[in-house]
DNA sequence: GCAGAAATTTTACGCGCGAAAAATTTCAGT
DNA sequence: ACTGAAATTTTTCGCGCGTAAAATTTCTGC
């Protein structure tokens, strides 16, 4: 290209032989002006690369394409991932995703949204921190921006939810546990930080009184984001002391059984459904990295795909739709079993 | 406060008392108006809540305060580590940072380097894919933006780099071995996206010959960013084959290594530096979830806080100097040996 | 080939703010 | 109190683009 520097839009404009404000509405959708038109102009755009200025554009515009990705942890790779496929999807879709993490941190999540309304995002994908979430500076946010809630669900707040059903992950691995050995007990935070992790524990015991088996729950200290850790030093306790009530155990989550994987490692309990192991161990979450614990991790599996895509879908919608459902909707995603070696 | 909605700094100007570019000189350092004038300003603040279109502030201004943060891959937490540190450090300067992730794909960099020059930010930290970088793209971003390159090396490109002394890693990794046991073989990909992982094999070889030992090295094949599963895949392959030359592998990072250990424990070989132990196994990195290996792997750390204080450091001398140094500096950290079960 | 409607383009204006130049105020020294 | 320079504030202009309304072109049906 003879790139003759293109200042702004008005001399492109010019150079393509078409008035400024018929450009502008390309630029805002290429189908908005004629064919010939269009055709001028993409002609003029392979000579002289244009970009318009993307700040001059936003003044303006009453709604920007931005979309907000917001989650709460992002050195998580569940969070990763899922953050992944949902900005593939709006690169696709035509909009521009920012990425933000809370990194654990209430304040933080706060001063993100803040300074995210300032954006004048068409819409906003957030994994909201949970308990420790500062709800109602959430929703004052939602009342100002079109916000699609996903994983981690607060009632009422937000357009839409979506997220997992977290009575099929737990009936499912309960479910699979018991046909193939003894009845597991659950490993869990006390203080969980994730509405998952309770309603996971409510899924539990009611999935274990239906078939008249005793919920059984050990309880680990620990606050925080750090549940690896907290699962080790947790389970180390336990194996220290008395060990488990069963033989089997069911995480809440993959980041905790990962630790309790290490720490039944130190103690020298083999870990796994073959002969002679001493412990079997069963998940949620397929967290990425589960398939390479040692041993694998039984998981219950999250359709990222279609988490994402649900998400990135009722979000887009939302925005079509000028940024308010009637109704709030709440969509859940089942499980996916997947047996590894651990159980 | 009594929220009479300001629409603009014209209003908010008026209700403080104040003309408006005098008021635009506060929000762009406080510190340049008087400082009854400030206190008026502050005082309006707290009254009247308001806050500057951010895109009519960014239009004009010549030099924005956005950063933007750019790793290959977010969905590897030591990526997340080092951009969670970067980041904060950005916000506690006043600066907004963006983060963005290539996601491995070499395209997609390049996009992200496309649509960032738009953004006019202040600088960028960009760590490149690597080997599969477009560096003329880079090059040409580089000449736009002022930049400062972190984790992995492209010569001459950028106004500075800032990362890992990579010999230090290897011949700490290499001393201890040799001291303690048998001497390592070196384990890794046949062909590393990362600059870092050629510069660790020469190092690997000189330590190794400097010894007067043989320096073995395995490759095992595959592409792209899922180590973990190139490297189980490759050591089952080994062991299934002959194993290993010696009895102690070091592996080019964290990785691979968890990867192994994976395969390792699937073939049924212990791996530590305690009695029985068939094998012992080293690496590189202190990846964040190396501590929960099974075994907790010896590796070689980063020092994440003093990489990300100095990438970003350079990066704000770097825009305070007007975007260009005199002479292109490369600053390389050291490694700290941190001994774990594994070796 | 023509009238009228529909689609498209152009005219005209303003968004909210940064920044240089001009005007004013402040302050030290006398 | 007075002068002059420095610090600060105000005047003035323009950035690059969106958008409603007006003007024009294109298209449809006869």
């Amino acid at each position: 290209m003879a790139d003759n520097k293109i200042r702004n839009m008005e001399e492109f404009a010019a150079v393509s032989g078409i008035s400024r404000p018929t450009v502008s509405k390309y630029f805002n959708d290429p189908d908005s002006v004629r064919r010939t038109t269009r055709e001028r102009i993409e002609k003029a755009l392979e000579r002289y690369d244009y970009r318009p200025n993307i700040f001059a554009m936003n003044q303006n515009r009453k709604l920007t394409k931005n979309v907000g990705i917001v989650v709460p942890y992002l050195a998580d790779p569940f969070f990763a991932e899922i953050a992944r496929q949902i900005e593939q999807r709006c690169i696709a879709a035509g909009f521009r995703p920012t990425l933000y993490s809370a990194h654990g941190d209430p304040a933080l999540e706060k001063d993100i949204l803040d300074s995210l309304v300032s954006l004048k995002p068409a819409g906003v994908l957030l994994a909201p921190l949970g308990r420790a979430s500062d709800r109602s500076a959430i929703e004052k946010f939602c009342d100002d921006v079109p916000t699609v809630l996903f994983d981690s669900n607060l009632d009422d707040v937000g357009e839409a939810f979506v997220g997992s059903d977290n009575f099929s992950f737990v009936s499912q691995t309960v479910d699979y546990l018991t046909r193939t050995g003894e009845p597991p007990c659950f490993f869990e935070m006390r203080t969980p930080a994730n509405p998952n992790a309770n309603k996971r524990r409510l899924a539990f015991v009611e999935v274990m009184e239906r078939r008249g088996l005793e919920p059984r729950i050990i309880k680990v200290e620990g606050e925080g984001w750090a549940f690896e850790e907290i699962g080790r030093d947790g389970a180390l306790r336990v194996l220290e002391t008395g060990g488990f009530p069963t033989n089997t155990i069911l995480c809440s989550n993959d980041r905790l059984a990962i630790g309790l994987l290490a720490a039944c490692y130190e103690k020298g309990f083999r870990v796994g459904r073959a002969e002679g192991c001493a412990l079997r161990v069963a998940s949620h979450d397929d967290h990425p990295f589960s398939r390479f614990t040692c041993p694998s991790l039984t998981t219950a599996a999250h359709d990222y795909d279609a988490v994402a895509n649900c998400a990135f879908g009722t979000l887009a919608e939302l925005i079509e739709g000028g940024g308010r459902f009637d109704t709030r909707t709440e969509t859940l995603f089942s499980a996916r079993l997947v047996l590894r070696a651990s159980a």
